[in-house]
DNA sequence: GTCGATATATCTGAATACGATATATCTATG
DNA sequence: CATAGATATATCGTATTCAGATATATCGAC
């Protein structure tokens, strides 16, 4: 496992998350992380879009276009945003995700718990 | 900071971790993070000794050879060993790698426990 | 009509990971 | 003695991943 579960990417975990809680689109998750983590992460939009397609192309996600047509009279079309939803099997990798996050960081206690001579914990 | 902390360099904190209980040599520490993770995690040499030698380039450990006379009464003894021991500057690196983590583990925690609908908890 | 925010998407240079490879010593077995 | 496997350190090469830069287009504010 070469210690990959410490960050078998974390970005894929935290949209996961975030798109169980309720569809969103691609740039309201960007907005929703930083907000979330009050400022201290941010997911770019060259991660961002390639994790989705991933996430679509492996069934995690299902996507559509939303066009918003804000007005009758407006003679555009509106802005166009793609709305990203978990699928089961995306909730079912998302639980495995969680799992193995937890896991690994129980582990990593035992490592940080002999050295951490000075942070109080025990 | 881009989720970055959620991946920091996981074997560069276990590496520290390691060597923050006692000195040891680059063998002894993959051996160690085997046994102490059953397994779970192994640190391979093609990233062990890359590692090993940027830790010792930016002071956060020293290094010495233990060179050992091919002796005859010196059973296990007469192999070259790179002994590493964490430096001052290398402790405090180590604390700071624990905080941010734990940090990081806490702003994830918000992520998932948002999601965590299936699991243990609920 | 220009600027900044919204919105999606790709490109690219840099860093990293991990297995494979290389060298050499020690131990166990036939 | 030969051979193989474990110990021990170290580098190489390919593949993946990152994060900023770039591109395109709409919308609201001034």
């Amino acid at each position: 496992m070469a210690l990959s579960d410490l960050k078998t990417d974390g970005t894929e975990l935290v949209v996961l998350s975030v798109l169980a809680q309720e569809p969103q689109y691609g740039y309201a998750i960007s907005k929703h992380v930083a907000a979330l983590s009050d400022g201290a992460w941010s997911i770019g939009a060259g991660q961002l879009y390639p994790l989705l397609s991933k996430l679509e192309k492996s069934k995690l996600v299902s996507a559509s276009w939303d066009e918003v047509k804000a007005d009758p009279d407006d003679s555009g079309g509106g802005r166009r945003r793609k709305w990203y939803r978990l699928t089961a099997k995306g909730k079912q990798r998302l639980q495995q995700r969680i799992e193995a996050h937890r896991k690994a960081t129980a582990v990593l206690e035992r490592f940080i718990g002999g050295a951490d001579v000075a942070g109080g914990a025990a």
